[in-house]
DNA sequence: TAAATTAGTTGACAAAGTCCATTAAATATC
DNA sequence: GATATTTAATGGACTTTGTCAACTAATTTA
């Protein structure tokens, strides 16, 4: 079934690049972020200054287990927040300049893995890849 | 940073897969194998009768989540093994036919649910999608 | 034949995910 | 304008996955 295949592609894709930055993990995430930490961290990078909810939404995990994350980073002084002035019920999470610092750390290091596993393509095809994904992804989780 | 995008993207690709298959599991995962057992199971249908080890390399989990993860699904009822009559380490293993019933509800799950997921992109792209993956990750798993 | 590999299992532990209840602020409704 | 509903975020309790090292048994390699 076509699209069964895909997930299974696409599970293999993630689990690859987990394995791989797993074993060169101690070489690189020096404050111990983890691999939640560091999907957090990207993402900010991403994103500037969003909610914690625009952020849970964006990397689709559970609204419990991101105030857990932002906590553990704040404690290693990664990120910052602030309530948002137009709703005291929204924090807006920042990265510190520790936390650019650790994010330019965990590029280089993404970027050199997913390097090596998409080495097989060309980069022309690599650019149509993130092309296609984005596409598909750019209505922001809505169900 | 590009290939860095590019692995954001994959993990929310899987997370929303997950997040949409989780909201409607009660209503397909009648066996109760879980997220983890559904990629087993999924695999061993692409995949016919490996070994322990090769099904292992291709989901790329750790080898001894792999035998508590065959354990549980024969348990069910769903795979059984043999050992290899060529080498007595090796055992391989299949999907029974209460198995390959599972499987084809899967498959129509997760269809359903990458199916929604891609609806931006037309189905040209799919293909090409599906198969750029396919060349990216052709080269089984080596490091 | 002895040493080194390889497939698979087990145990103990760490990290991530799930689900539900709760608080506090903001909207909606009457 | 007070009351009921949502919404953002937190916390607790629990399950599932992931990790890593130790171990057995079969198989190669030397």
């Amino acid at each position: 079934m076509q699209d069964t295949e895909l997930a299974l592609l696409i599970d293999r894709f993630m689990r690859r690049i987990h394995f791989s930055l797993q074993s060169k993990a101690h070489s690189f995430d020096t404050s111990n972020v983890g691999p939640g930490g560091g999907i957090v961290l990207l993402t900010l990078a991403e994103m500037g200054r969003p909610s914690l909810h625009e952020l849970t939404t964006r990397v689709a995990r559970d609204k419990s287990q991101m105030t857990r994350t932002i906590r553990s980073l704040e404690t290693k002084g990664l990120v910052e927040r602030t309530t948002s002035p137009s709703d005291a019920r929204v924090s807006l999470v920042f990265l510190t300049d520790a936390g650019e610092q650790v994010v330019r750390e965990l590029q280089e290091a993404v970027a050199e893995t997913v390097g090596e596993i998409l080495a097989p393509i060309s980069n022309a095809d690599q650019d149509v890849l993130k092309d296609l994904l984005e596409r598909a992804l750019s209505d922001d989780g809505l169900s």
